[in-house]
RNA sequence: GGUGGCAUAGCUCAGCUGGAUAGAGCACCUGCCUUCUAAGCAGGCGGUCCUAGGUUCGAAUCCUAGUGCCAUCACCA
C-alpha cells in the first residue's frame, strides 16, 4: 500500500472520531519544496462536510494523525494546507520492498483480452520521412507501454500497396528507368522507388503546363494528360491481374520492403503481422450487406449506400458507390472485423494515424458501433499532430521532406562528433563507438520527439531542434552511464538489505529520489490508460533530475558509514533500472559508459 | 460557413480529476572538475498562462463568446 492509500483511510478516521462525519473522499498532492512535508492534504475540500476554520481542522486532523499513525512523524498547515512529514522508516520499508523486484512497475498479465497496435502503415512508393518516424516511434511505444501495463499485443501494421500513386511510379520506371534496380545502382530500394514518383509528377506537371498552354481548361488538363490516362490505365490492368503489371508491381514493392526493412530495423521498431491493402482492399462489401439488412445503412435511388450520422453530430457518409464498388471506408470496416477473425482474443485495436483522419476514425468507429460488434467499445484512434518544418508542410513530391534514413544518419553523425570532443571512451573499440553513437543519436531523436504530447503539431527545425543536454535523450543515458560506472566501481557486497533500526537518517536527497520511485508504476498505468508515451518521457526525466542533484551532492562510494553505502549503491541501482524500463517503453536504449 | 484540435518565459515544452508565490530545458549571466563520468551540479535573469465575460472560498485548468494557427467536411486515398 502507498502512502497516500495509507492516509487516506486515516484521514477519514479522523474527521470521524474528531467531527463524526464521514467523509467520501480526500484530495492530496506532494508538498511544495518551499514547506516541510512530503505529501499534503488539502482542507478546503473538507469545509463542504466540516464547517469552520480550515487551519484549525487542519491542526486538529494533523494532531490525530501524528499521534495514532505511524508513518506519520510530524505536521504543519499553512492556510488551509496540512502538510505531513513522513518518517524515514517507511521509506526504507518501502525500498526494500521493491529492490530486487525485477520489471519493478510492470503489471504481469492479467486478463487474455488482447489489443491489437496499428502503426506505421506506409504507401509503398516512396521512402519514409520525419513524419512516419513520429508514427513508428509514437505506436511502438504505445504497445510497449500496453505490454508492460498487462496486456496482451499484436503490433501491426496495414501496408498501403496498390492504387494510383504506386501506378505513377511504376509507370514512370518503365518510362524513365532505363533498367536500373536497387542492385545496379547501388540506392537503397525504397529511395529509387521514390524517385520515379517524383519523376513522374515533375512530368506529369509539364503535360498539364503544355496542354493549359494549348488552351485546355486546367481541371480537364489534370485529367487529360497522357500520363495520368496510362497510369490509371495501368491500375485498371493490375486490378484485372494483367500479368506483366503485376510482375512489375511486385517487383518495384519488393525493392521498397528491402529498404523499409532496413530503416525500422535501424529505428528498432518490429510488427508481429502485417496485413496488405492488396489483400484488403475488397473486404467490406458483405458487410454493407449486413448492414442494410440491420437498417444500419440505407440505399439511394442510385444504388450508393449510405450511413446516417446527423444524430451523432456528423454528417451522412457513404459507404459503397453506386457501381458497388468500395471506397475507403468500405475496406477499413472490413479489415477491422478481418482482425478479429484472424486472432479471436483482440478485444480493441488502437489505430496510431495522424489527426488529419480524426474525422474518418469517428465515422469508422461509429459504424462498428452501430452494426453491434463488442469489440467496438474498445477502438481507439490514436492521433497526433503533423510534424512541420520551418518552411511549412513537407510534400514527398516536391522533395521537401527531411528523409527518415538521412535524418537518422546525421542524429548519429552529431552523436559521434559531440562524442569524439568529450574523449571519454578509452579503451572503446571502433564498432563498440559506432554502435554507441548510434544509440544515443538516436535516443536524442526518439525522446524529442516522443517527450511532446502525441496530439499536438511539432514544429522540426533540422539545423538545431535535436538537443544532447538538459531535458534530452542523451542527458538521461549519460545519468544511467553514470549509475553503471558506480556499479563497477562497488567492488564490495552491496545486496544484502539495510533494515532501518531507528538509527538510520534519510538524507533529504535521498528522500526526494524514492518519493519519485514510488511514483513510477502510476506512471506506467497512466500512460497506457492516456496512450501517452510523453508521461513517461517527462518522468523519467524528472527522475534523472533528482538523481543527478542526490549524485552531485551526496557521496555514494566514498561514504565512510557501510550500511549507508550499501543503501546508496542500491538506490543507484535500482534508478538505473528504472530509466532502462521506461526508456525500452520508449524504444530508446541506454548505454553502459558515454 | 459547419465540426474538431491547438494557443503557457525570446525559443522548445511540463502543469494529473480546479488548490499555496505558474514549472523545466535551451539561450543569456554567476559560481563549481587533485573525491563516484562537468552530456553534470548550485544559483540568477525572464511570464497580461491568446482576449473578454462567467461559475467558485479558489481558475492556466471548468462554462460562454471572440481572436489566431492547423485539420476536416469528396461516389479521393
Amino acid at each position: 500500500m502507498n502512502i497516500q492509500e495509507v492516509l487516506t483511510e486515516k484521514v477519514k478516521e479522523a474527521v470521524e472520531s474528531i467531527f463524526n462525519i464521514d467523509l467520501p473522499t480526500v484530495e492530496f498532492q506532494p508538498t511544495r519544496k518551499d514547506f516541510e512535508g512530503d505529501i499534503t492534504v488539502v482542507v478546503f475540500p473538507i469545509l463542504r462536510f466540516v464547517k469552520g476554520n480550515p487551519a484549525l481542522i487542519g491542526e486538529q486532523i494533523g494532531s490525530y494523525l501524528k499521534e495514532n499513525v505511524k508513518e506519520v512523524e510530524n505536521f504543519n498547515v499553512v492556510k488551509g494546507f496540512l502538510n505531513i512529514v513522513i518518517s524515514d522508516a517507511f521509506y526504507f520499508h518501502f525500498f526494500n520492498d521493491i529492490k530486487d523486484t525485477t520489471n519493478y512497475g510492470y503489471s504481469t498479465v492479467t486478463n487474455t483480452d488482447a489489443v491489437m497496435v496499428e502503426y506505421s502503415s506506409p504507401n509503398t512508393n516512396k521512402p519514409l520521412h520525419l513524419g512516419h518516424i513520429r508514427n513508428n516511434l509514437l505506436g511502438y511505444s504505445v504497445a510497449e507501454i500496453l505490454k508492460a501495463s498487462g496486456k496482451k499485443v499484436y503490433k501491426t501494421q496495414i501496408v498501403n500497396d496498390r492504387g494510383i500513386h504506386i501506378c505513377k511510379s511504376m509507370l514512370a520506371w518503365q518510362k524513365y528507368g532505363e533498367g536500373k534496380t536497387p542492385e545496379n545502382t547501388g540506392l537503397k530500394g525504397d529511395k529509387l522507388v521514390g524517385n520515379y514518383y517524383v519523376k513522374f509528377d515533375k512530368e506529369y506537371k509539364a503535360q498539364i503546363a503544355d496542354l493549359v498552354a494549348a488552351g485546355t481548361d486546367p481541371k480537364a488538363a489534370e485529367k487529360d494528360a497522357p500520363l495520368m490516362q496510362e497510369a490509371q490505365g495501368m491500375l485498371r490492368k493490375w486490378e484485372a491481374g494483367d500479368e506483366e503489371v503485376v510482375a512489375l508491381w511486385k517487383k518495384m514493392n519488393q525493392w521498397v520492403y528491402d529498404g523499409f526493412e532496413v530503416t525500422y530495423k535501424n529505428l528498432g521498431v518490429d510488427f508481429d503481422t502485417y496485413y496488405y491493402e492488396s489483400d484488403t482492399y475488397l473486404l467490406g462489401k458483405d458487410i454493407v450487406d449486413e448492414g442494410l439488412e440491420k437498417g444500419v445503412f440505407y440505399r439511394k435511388e442510385d444504388g450508393s449506400v449510405w450511413i446516417d450520422l446527423s444524430d451523432e453530430g456528423l454528417d451522412e457518409k457513404i459507404v459503397l458507390r453506386a457501381d458497388g464498388t468500395a471506397v475507403y471506408m468500405t475496406q477499413d470496416i472490413g479489415t477491422a472485423i478481418q482482425r478479429t477473425k484472424d486472432y479471436p482474443d483482440v478485444n480493441g485495436m488502437v489505430y496510431t494515424v495522424g489527426n488529419e483522419q480524426d474525422y474518418h476514425f469517428n465515422v469508422l468507429f461509429l459504424i462498428l458501433k452501430k452494426l453491434g460488434y463488442t469489440w467496438a467499445e474498445q477502438l481507439f484512434h490514436l492521433s497526433y499532430g503533423m510534424v512541420d518544418l520551418p518552411s511549412g508542410k513537407m510534400k514527398s513530391r516536391e522533395g521537401t521532406v527531411v528523409d527518415a534514413d538521412d535524418l537518422m544518419n546525421d542524429m548519429t553523425a552529431t552523436a559521434a562528433r559531440i562524442s569524439e570532443e568529450l574523449g571519454k571512451l578509452e579503451g572503446y573499440s571502433d564498432t563498440e563507438k559506432q554502435e554507441l553513437y548510434r544509440i544515443i543519436g538516436l535516443g536524442a531523436l526518439k525522446y524529442y520527439i516522443l517527450k511532446v504530447d502525441p496530439k499536438k503539431r511539432i514544429l522540426f527545425n533540422p539545423e538545431e531542434s535535436v538537443e544532447f543536454q538538459g531535458n534530452t535523450g542523451p542527458f538521461i543515458q549519460y545519468t544511467y552511464a553514470r549509475i553503471q560506472s558506480i556499479l563497477r566501481k562497488a567492488d564490495f557486497e552491496y545486496n544484502t538489505t539495510v533494515e532501518p533500526n531507528g538509527n538510520e537518517e534519510l538524507h533529504e536527497k535521498e528522500k526526494e529520489l524514492l518519493k519519485q520511485i514510488q511514483l513510477f508504476p502510476g506512471v506506467v498505468t497512466s500512460a497506457a490508460q492516456n496512450f501517452s508515451p510523453a508521461l513517461l518521457a517527462n518522468y523519467t526525466y524528472d527522475l534523472v533530475k533528482e538523481f543527478n542533484s542526490f549524485y552531485q551532492n551526496v557521496p555514494i562510494l566514498p561514504e565512510e558509514n557501510l550500511q549507508k553505502k550499501i543503501f546508496r549503491v542500491q538506490l543507484s541501482k535500482k534508478v538505473g533500472e528504472i530509466i532502462k524500463s521506461s526508456f525500452a517503453l520508449l524504444g530508446i536504449e541506454v548505454p553502459e559508459r558515454m
